[in-house]
DNA sequence: TAATAAAAATAAGATACCTTAAGAAATAAG
DNA sequence: CTTATTTCTTAAGGTATCTTATTTTTATTA
């Protein structure tokens, strides 16, 4: 098997939550079109996004998808979307994959840590105004897409915060 | 070569920066003993850690060290230390590798994703306070031999607020 | 051991960002 | 088209965290 081949898809309606924290990954999403997101619930109720898997992105609680362990994070489905599904028991005995899937793992792996280390870096020396600016230049694609509060969520301040960060961008 | 078992060790004394932000980093270290630390010095000249390795952790920019770009840290030994260099070279080639130490890479970069991850809930999702407590839950050890403002840096916060912080819950 | 430097504690005032609340605008539904 | 729902904007007041400055404690060096 091929693990980037994925043909069999599935539609998933807008608001379908495909993962729930505390519960344990099954799956791993590879995003045909439409867009996931996945997120925490903090223990004062408040949302928090961890990513967003537009076309072409796998999504999934890699801790829970892995070790099956509980999941951090939900998964839910904010635009209708198309998915490829991969099952943990797919992938659970690693030494079914010839080398070059190994390697190509080992890239996707590598490049995603890569981009949270660079979130990290982000959220702990910019201002909002500069979390908010990089994440428009990284993503301007979802920027035109998403609303506004999910973005505001993801770079880590409120809907009404990041209201008044864009009208005083704007001003200037 | 086996990538893991690297037998050759430099001594480091204490305060040698290893690595500069914006330089391309030719090598990665594996620590036998001691520490290391990598960080980020923002637009107002404030360090913010992103990164201790202490004995058995290996650290380097990966970015850099993977795709010869400029460095986004420094890396910089806080204790004395010994570690073993792998140099950029030695790992350019990926089809050296047997599958095994590809599984291993696997495992590895996997890990540490999960882990990063992990940072950044706390980071969206929790309070200084319970960034603190987290810290010295996963890293108790750490605590112990980091100086306060290290630690600060790492969560987040000032080394007066993390003193604050560190005050509150004595009192408690 | 004394002298020096570095780290930590403490406190007062400042600011980035949040909370709450209400109204306006856009989107979806009937 | 009309209504309902969601999203966005705006504003006032509040809180977590920062800044600056001083003092105390700890560590380093002479």
């Amino acid at each position: 098997m091929n693990i980037i081949n994925l043909n069999k898809t599935v539609t998933i309606p807008k608001g379908d939550i495909l993962l729930k924290q505390g519960d344990i990954a099954k799956y791993g999403y590879f995003v045909k079109s439409g867009c996931l997101k996945s997120y925490t619930i903090d223990h004062l109720g408040k949302e928090h996004i961890m990513q967003f898997a537009p076309e072409t992105w796998m999504i999934t609680d890699l801790d829970s998808f892995s070790n099956q362990v509980p999941s951090l994070v939900y998964i839910e489905a904010i635009e209708a979307s198309e998915v490829s599904i991969i099952s943990n028991a797919d992938v659970k005995d690693i030494n079914q994959f010839e080398k070059a899937d190994l390697v190509e793992m080992n890239t996707k792996f590598r490049n995603n840590l890569i981009a949270t280390n660079k979130r990290i870096i982000g959220l702990l020396s910019a201002t909002a105004e500069q979390r908010y600016t990089n994440f428009t230049d990284t993503y301007p694609s979802l920027v035109q897409r998403l609303p506004l509060k999910l973005i505001a969520s993801y770079i880590g301040v409120t809907p009404e915060y990041l209201s008044d960060i864009r009208r005083k961008i704007a001003k200037n």
